[in-house]
DNA sequence: GGTGTATAGTTTACATGCAAACTATTTAGC
DNA sequence: GCTAAATAGTTTGCATGTAAACTATACACC
């Protein structure tokens, strides 16, 4: 069963480079679907949990700009207005004036590390349980495959 | 270099599998934005792009329906009507209302097709380029792979 | 010290994604 | 034939993504 049954196409991909691409495309859909499913109980979108994660371990006491955080979430950075817009709100993470006045350092709100913590400890589980069909090798592989397409871009 | 160095992160990742997922992740979110510039000076989409390539390649002579579109898109049908939507202000595809009445059938128009092959060309050559630093035997292992995953889903 | 340049963040307009509630049409069951 | 259920498409409200134009601040250089 690959892609193209998944999908009910009628014909064969292009190339077996096409078909690569789409697989990497297609997966990532699955995975983010599966992930947004997943955050639902906890009042959380799987971009808002990720930029959780980057704070807790990369945001030590002072948090991350929001300039980092478009740098480390791939972003562009007016996204992130948005996104931190949504996490005042929800009352998760804050706005600090940096002395650099340009900068806005953000941290996680008392209430935001403890949402992170049910939520992190579960998603770990979740994600051994996705990938568990994978071999070590093989995930080892992928990493490296992945590694590769993203230096050639 | 792998990702953790791309990103600037401080802290190596979880697990193995954790590191496969955000690279899986973010290969696709690169190759996206590669695929968006390609598109540029034809005035579309990657989405777009992609809809138009199931139409030429699935759609026959009836063309395929929005429901039907959404399901090899893997995305909302909700959506669909957007995406139409905007491909027709464009006059790249029109709906046609079918037997039953309930169905738009959406087919390419000779705008449409004319573009599509001007693109397609080159966006063939694109993939080669980008995947040309892939082994057959690697992009076999990496279908098989993602395919494993999403089975797991 | 003043000016030009670089950087951080915001705003706007738009494309893409979702879920949920809605309309229209067809089909299934009686 | 009539009603209920299923299916297709649309609308609405929202989250996430982009590029481009904007404001505010800091820095580099004279």
């Amino acid at each position: 069963m690959g892609l193209k049954e998944e999908l009910g196409l009628s014909k064969d991909f292009i190339s077996t480079e096409h078909e690569g691409l789409l697989n990497l495309y297609y997966t990532t859909v699955c995975l983010k679907k599966r992930a947004a499913g997943f955050f639902v109980p906890y009042g959380l979108t799987d971009v808002q949990f990720n930029l959780m994660m980057m704070l807790k371990h990369h945001g030590g006491s002072k948090g991350l700009s929001q300039a980092r955080l478009s740098e480390m979430m791939m972003v562009n950075r007016a996204n992130v207005t948005g996104l931190i817009d949504r996490l005042e709100k929800l009352e998760i993470a804050q706005r600090t004036v940096a002395e650099d006045r340009r900068y806005n350092m953000i941290q996680l709100t008392a209430k935001g590390k403890k949402l992170l913590e049910k939520a992190d400890t579960a998603y770990g589980k979740e994600v051994q349980q996705v990938m568990s069909v994978i071999s070590e090798a093989d995930m080892k592989r992928l990493i490296k495959t992945c590694g590769k397409i993203r230096a050639n871009l």
